[in-house]
DNA sequence: GGATAAGCGGACCGCTCGATCCGCTTCTGG
DNA sequence: CCAGAAGCGGATCGAGCGGTCCGCTTATCC
């Protein structure tokens, strides 16, 4: 498809490399509004360098948050646990996680709309995921019937950005919240497996 | 305790009413990021006008938002409710409902940290009343014990941004989510009003 | 009605950011 | 080894922002 013009020089490779690897660390840290010259700096070349490479800045971030997103999906196996309830919760659990370890990936999440074709792409098929899963949640009755596939990408994005400010003072503190989205602010309605880990501590 | 130096010429109040019911509109409309220049412009003032009042735009700011805080608390009564915890959910009813309607509202409560000391006791103020219905809840066993009130805060602001960015597809559908959060995701919790506001439609 | 201070607003400044330019350097194939 | 292409990065542009300046206008008070 795309026609490769030919390879670069290898001190290009290496510079590529390094503004990729900075550009992740970068992203993930401060979010997708860190300016290019910072990752420039990073990177320990001019912001030029950066631009030859990548047309403009949110093709850079496209790229990094493409990669790390697929990394992510091909090491997860959620169909492999236990139930269909801890299933859906390890799923939320690792979409939450991935979001707070990395804040361009959130802010990327949250921009369900107008986002770009090849993370809408990615978007879709974590979504299909979580349908499945949602699905065999609702036949084994461990989830409220009307419980939509879009409720649980909204409500996992928003868990994400409570973790994402909290995460300085109180880290891995938005599990609680995972909890109560779980159980429910009422008393008394302790019915997943949350309810088991606070008991447990 | 401010030495009032004299009244401001006719034309002069007239414009500095202009300029915060603009203000008003537009930070509720757009949020604190709107620039200075589209607020003059909805005023049909000069920019420099509006620093002649405010020394800067975070002033302005300040002073919108405190205002509208004021206006809200004031009108506000959810001791009068039945039940506390119909009046622990009409509080962060109200509380999400108003930061949905004010995008500026919503920015400036969601940064809780470093804000401005004006909106930092109107918030400390909404927070102890939030305690208070909280504890009510609590010992009238209508919400988990392990409940804190820093948990409301945290859970309102995120439900308000996820509301604001539901509310042009879906007008109100934030009270989906803050159903869920009152019975939760699991089955059979439905033990708060929200359990019966749904079953009558 | 006129003197005068108060008020006005468009032009402007300084800054940041994404993106481009161009003279210089460095890798590479023959 | 060397010609030439490929690559480099600091200087620079242009847009948008918060905030300031200054010559002109207008309300106010006697």
């Amino acid at each position: 498809m795309t026609t490769e013009r030919r390879a670069l020089r290898r001190d290009a490779q290496c510079n590529l490399a390094r503004i990729l690897a900075a550009a992740r660390v970068a992203f993930a840290e401060l979010g997708a509004d860190v300016c290019v010259a910072e990752i420039a700096r990073r990177a320990g070349v001019g912001n030029a360098t950066i631009f030859r490479r990548f047309a403009t800045k949110e093709d850079l971030l496209v790229a990094v948050v493409e990669a790390r997103l697929r990394e992510h999906l091909a090491e997860a196996c959620w169909e492999a646990a236990e139930d269909p309830g801890s299933a859906l919760r390890g799923y939320l659990e690792a979409m939450i996680g991935w979001q707070v370890e990395d804040r361009a990936l959130m802010d990327s999440m949250a921009a369900r709309h107008g986002c770009d074709p090849r993370l809408r792409e990615l978007h879709d098929a974590m979504v299909e995921v979580a349908g499945r899963l949602l699905d065999a949640a609702r036949s084994a009755q461990v989830v409220r019937q009307d419980l939509e596939v879009e409720d649980l990408v909204v409500l996992g994005t928003a868990i994400a950005r409570i973790g994402a400010g909290l995460e300085p003072s109180a880290p891995g503190g938005w599990r609680r919240y995972l909890d109560i989205l779980f159980d429910g602010v009422s008393p008394g309605s302790g019915t997943g497996r949350s309810a088991a880990a606070r008991r447990a501590g």
